[in-house]
DNA sequence: GTACCTGCAAATCGTTTGCAGGAAA
DNA sequence: TTTCCTGCAAACGATTTGCAGGTAC
C-alpha cells in the first residue's frame, strides 16, 4: 500500500499546489492519493464515497471539499473534466504525454473505456494549427454499444 | 419568415415523429421550428427562453415540455446531445452527411463554434473499425481561447 | 495568532416526474 | 370519447456557497 501514490502525477500535483500557495490538508491529500491510483475518470460523488468508506483521513471527507479540491486541480491543469452522458461530470488526472487518451462510452451500460490512437492525435494536431482558436486541450468520445451489450 | 422551417431536417423530423405515432402539438412544433433554424447547439433552458419570448404557440412553452420533446427527438436520432463544460447539456439537430461537424469551445467566454475536417473524420472512421465497441456516434471537442479572448 | 482548509447544512440550478386540464384523432 | 400533449408545481440530484471550528504555518 505504501507505493500506491508515488507516481509522477502525485509528485507533480503536490509541487504545483505548494507552488500555487496552497497549504497541506487532509482532504486534499486524500483526493490526490485516490486520483493518482485511478486509471480513468471518476465523478465527485464516487470520490466522496470511496474516501468516506476508506476513512481516508481522520474525519469524513465532505463532498464540498471534493468539489473545491477538484476545482483547484483543474485550474492548475492537473485534472481534466470529462462530461459524458446523463449530466455526470467526471475528473481524471492529466498525466504526461504517454498517459494521454480518449474514451469509448457504452450508451447501454454506461461503461467508460480509455483508448489511444496515434493517427487520431496527428489529425488533431494538424487541425489545431488551422483553427481559429488557440487550442489547449482536446477530447474525443466514441459512443456505441460495448461487446457485452451487443447481442 | 415563412421559409424559416422548410428545411430537410424539419421535414424529416415531422415525418419521423408522425411515423413513431406522436400526435401534433403546439410545443413540439415550436421546438422543431426553433431547432431547424439553429446553426449550432442550444440548451433546453435557452430553447425555453426563446420560445417564451416569442410567444411561440398560444400559451407559454414549459421547460418540462422542452425536455420531453428533446428526449423524443434524441430517441429518434433527430438531435444529438452535446455536453461541454459547466454541466450544461446542449442539443442540436442531426442533419444529413454534410451537416456533420464538431466543436471548438472557448473556455474564457464560453462561445461554441462548429468546424469540419475530413482528415479527422477519416481517422475516426478507421479507428471505429478497430475498437471494441460498435460505434454509433462520435464527438470531438477542442478547448482553448478564441481570437477575441487571446490578448 | 493569522489565514487557510474543511465539514456541515442550506441554497442553487438543471433536469425529471405527478397531476389535472385541454387538444388531437 | 379516448388518449395524448402540455403547463404547472413539486421532487430530485448534482454542484456551490455561508459559516463555524479546526489546522498548517
Amino acid at each position: 500500500m505504501t507505493g500506491e501514490h508515488d507516481g509522477d502525477w502525485y509528485q507533480r500535483a503536490t509541487l504545483a499546489l505548494a507552488g500555487a500557495g496552497y497549504r497541506r490538508g487532509g482532504a486534499r491529500q486524500a483526493v490526490l492519493e485516490l486520483l493518482d491510483g485511478q486509471r480513468c475518470a471518476r465523478s465527485a460523488v464516487e470520490i466522496e464515497e470511496v474516501l468516506r468508506r476508506r476513512g481516508a483521513c481522520g474525519r469524513p471527507v465532505s463532498r464540498a471539499s471534493v468539489y473545491r479540491i477538484l476545482d483547484q486541480l483543474e485550474a492548475l491543469g492537473l485534472v481534466t473534466r470529462l462530461e459524458v452522458g446523463r449530466g455526470v461530470v467526471r475528473f481524471e488526472p492529466v498525466r504526461g504525454g504517454s498517459g494521454h487518451h480518449h474514451h469509448l462510452v457504452c450508451d447501454v451500460c454506461g461503461t467508460l473505456t480509455p483508448f489511444t490512437d496515434p493517427e487520431l492525435e496527428r489529425a488533431i494536431d494538424r487541425l489545431s494549427q488551422r483553427v481559429a482558436l488557440s487550442v489547449s486541450e482536446h477530447e474525443v468520445v466514441l459512443h456505441g454499444a460495448c461487446s457485452d451489450c451487443t447481442p
